[in-house]
RNA sequence: GGGCGCUUAGCUCAGUUGGGAGAGCAUCUGCCUUACAAGCAGAGGGUCACAGGUUCAAGUCCUGUAGCGCCCA
């Protein structure tokens, strides 16, 4: 690493990309270090904007200036009016005496001020501003430092020499109503800078320190990306990074703290001239002479940092680390963390390497506290992972990340959610202790024979072909978020509600005639448990890991490495899929009617349906026990000719009539006013489709599978309508 | 001041190319049905922030407004 470092530091420097310079930085008066500007923080903050009379030289009268930092003007060297204001035309060029100091300072033009602000005058302090700086440095102003390291006013103004910046100003503040020179105070917002580690003020300083001429560096860092060499996933991230870019000023990487690496650069204590080697020199190459002093700074972390790509796999050596593992797939990260390092790793990257380090940036959404703040340690708001696992456990605090990481969204933390993916995480326990207790002890996997195949077995391995893809898409594309939720759904609301629930009746048949189907149900219980977990683990590792313990052999590989599922074409069956909705459609009408009725599961009755649909027909008889196991009743009859009794209750599904007869348990009101909202729902949905169907425009332009569709619709909602409103009339 | 994003059910959030508004939690009702009460079955709940526009059709595309969050200066 350090190594690294220094080779990188020296072939800069040699390039002339790292320089040393004169400049006002970012200083932290406590950590008594320099920062990047990307280090300092900007808050708004109420403060106060000061009217200070400034007394011409060559008349009586004076000049107003506005300022947000009085204590300053102790290093003014002048004032600065916009070339254009008319208003003071005149006194440019005049000079005038800087109140308290006493000192004659000149008036001058310069485009950069702006005419709106304050008075329009702008007071100049070349040493504790930026911009400021530059203009003095345009107009050959003296720079008066007047503050020391710890942000101490120093013998520059000898009468407030020892005062903090902050008592400073009381004092300043003072003596200027003292003397008559405060005009007024206004109340002013303006935003401050504050040091990203102890949050003090910011005090713009000058001080000699080290940069890198970052421009030449960054335009090839930006091309990668314009180039789709690198792509930021979510792509509007690249906006974020391509501004930073564009705008990118000069580094300061020297920081006066006693950790980092310390910068190899050696003075001549005889001629000046500064030694920058890989080897620390003996002495100078210039003049010969051995008194050299290294540099006390060190180097900012992130200038190492930025090397990481690389330098972890032992460059500048040529290793098979760096050959194997440069450049690499994807980063992920926050995108807090976009400039300090991201950026910087691809500049350092393509400078050093001739190749961007990585191929995709994954830009994660960050975790926000309730009130949707950034989390942060000073704050006290942050959402302790640790605790969170402890509560309700790794893989469900893991999943309920993975379900919240939608693009180009920040995650902020509901703990109910997190408990509603432990209850998941039970469910995938108790499915998978069920299968494994009917499975028994002689069970042995064998590839699944789709002549023997039923109808559900078929359908669930459809579905699990459907959520491979889904799931295996959703990884690849980042979005997380679908294919978690997309595995949550196939797990819980299509295997266990339904799959499952329809296996028992074959697996705990006791008829040897039905063997053969529950070898079938448990080969198939098997291979989807398989696939799933298989599924499940990059969101739910433990408990994954934990179920495969028990379903693979001993001596097979761990499921961290095992085989990531594929779809498999021979366990397509799309007609199967149409049936069973159809199927879970009838179970769902007669359970709403037990439901809305509050019939309890012990009181089981009888279903009539009426029909002339001969597939509706034969499905019903083929299904007809787990129809009468997952609906809940004793006998169902088929009937294309029923008459409805008056105390039958109805549902209607297109070309099929459902009857349950209630003597006893029937509420004639209740029923009513259930069929009336049934008629409700496909009335409304009627008019809808019919609005369309009669408006020219629609059926004119709108693409002719959209307008089948619609029509289709309206036969049956029509069909459907009718039968309830005749059922509906009927109970009386 | 410049930029990015958000506003959808009571809460936290999905909604891919425009074509019948979804989930989890919470609420109400009935169930300890032999995997699971951290569960099962059923139900209620939305003017998709607001105002315009494009379109046969807008949560989805365009413009503007308001509120909120973040980044940069």
């Amino acid at each position: 690493m350090s190594k690294a470092v220094r080779k990188v530091f020296v072939t800069l420097y040699r390039e002339g990309l790292i320089y040393q310079g004169y400049r006002i930085i970012n200083w932290c008066p406590r950590c008594e270090t320099a920062l990047s500007d990307i280090e300092t923080e900007y808050k708004e903050l109420e403060g106060n904007l000061w009217h200070i009379k400034y007394p011409l030289k060559n008349s009586n009268g004076y000049i107003v200036v506005a300022t947000t930092r009085p204590e300053t003007m102790l290093g003014d060297t002048g004032i600065a009016v916009n070339p254009d204001d008319e208003r003071y035309k005149e006194i440019t060029g005049e000079k005038v005496i800087l109140p308290l100091m006493e000192r004659e300072i000149p008036v001058f033009a310069d485009s950069y001020v702006d005419m709106d602000f304050g008075t329009g005058l702008v007071k100049v302090t070349p040493a504790h501003d930026p911009n400021d700086f530059e203009m003095g440095k345009r107009h050959n102003l003296e720079e008066i430092n007047i503050m020391d390291k710890n942000g101490y006013i120093n013998e520059n103004a000898p009468q407030y020499s020892g005062l903090s910046r902050f008592e400073a100003r009381e004092k300043i503040v003072e003596d200027l109503k003292e003397k008559g020179l405060l005009e007024k105070i206004e109340k002013h917002n303006h935003s401050v800078g504050h040091c990203y580690r102890c949050q003090t003020v910011i005090e713009p300083y000058l001080s000699k320190q080290w940069f890198v001429k970052i421009k030449p560096i960054a335009e090839e860092a930006i091309k990668a990306v314009e180039d789709k060499k690198i792509i930021f996933v979510p792509k509007n991230w690249e906006k974020t990074y391509f501004d930073w870019m564009y705008n990118i000023r000069d580094w300061c990487i020297s920081r006066q703290l006693w950790w980092g690496h310390r910068i190899p650069a050696f003075y001549c204590e005889d001629c000046g001239f500064i030694n920058v080697a890989m080897e620390d020199p003996e002495k100078c190459q210039k003049c010969g002479s051995a008194k050299l002093r290294q540099e006390e700074d060190v180097l900012d972390t992130w200038f190492s940092s930025a090397l990481w790509p690389f330098s972890t796999m032992g460059w500048p050596d040529k290793t098979p680390e760096l050959d194997k593992y440069y450049p690499t797939d994807t980063l992920v990260t926050g995108f807090d963390i976009i400039f300090f390092w991201v950026a910087r790793m691809i500049m350092m990257g393509l400078k050093f390497m001739g190749d961007v380090p990585f191929k995709n940036v994954y830009i994660h959404a960050l975790v926000r506290d309730e009130q949707g703040h950034k989390m942060s340690k000073s704050r006290g708001n942050v959402i302790d992972p640790l605790i969170m696992m402890d509560k309700y456990g790794t893989d469900a605090f893991r999943f309920t990340l993975a379900i919240f990481a939608s693009q180009g969204r920040d995650i902020i933390l509901s703990e109910k959610r997190i408990e509603g993916y432990r209850s998941f995480a039970n469910k995938i326990w108790n499915a998978a202790r069920f299968i494994l207790m009917n499975l028994g002890s002689g069970f042995k996997p064998r590839p699944i024979n789709t002549d023997k195949l039923e109808r559900f077995d078929r359908w669930i391995l459809t579905r699990l072909n459907k959520v491979i893809t889904d799931v295996t898409r959703g990884l690849q594309e980042y979005k997380f978020n679908e294919a978690a939720h997309s595995i949550y759904e196939f797990w819980w609301h299509e295997f266990c509600d339904w799959y499952i629930e329809l296996t028992k009746q074959r697996l705990y048949s006791k008829d040897d005639s039905s063997e053969e189907s529950g070898e079938t149900a448990r080969q198939v219980l098997y291979h989807v448990l398989d696939r799933s977990i298989r599924l499940m683990h990059p969101f739910m590792p433990f408990i994954t890991e934990e179920i495969w313990n028990k379903i693979s052999s001993e001596d097979e590989h761990r499921l961290i490495v095992s085989q990531w599922p594929l779809p498999e074409n021979t366990y397509n069956f799309p007609d199967d899929s149409e049936e069973a909705e159809l199927f879970k459609d009838i179970i769902y009408k007669i359970r709403n009617i037990r439901g809305e009725m509050n019939i309890p599961p012990d009181k089981k009755g009888d279903v009539i349906f009426k029909t002339a649909n001969s597939e509706i027909i034969s499905l019903i008889k083929r299904e007809e026990i787990n129809i009468k196991a997952l609906a809940k009743t004793d006998r169902i009859k088929i009937d294309p000719a029923y008459t409805p009794g008056e105390t039958d209750a109805s549902a209607v599904i297109s070309d099929l009539e459902i009857y349950l007869p209630l003597a006893g348990l029937i509420d004639i009101e209740k029923e009513r006013s259930r069929l009336s909202k049934e008629i409700e729902k496909i009335k409304a949905e009627l008019d809808r489709v019919n609005k369309k169907l009669n408006n020219g425009n629609f059926t004119g332009k709108a693409p002719a599978h959209i307008i089948e569709k619609e029509k289709r619709k309206r036969d049956e909602f029509s069909g459907i309508l009718y039968k309830l409103e005749t059922g509906l009339k009927k109970l009386i």
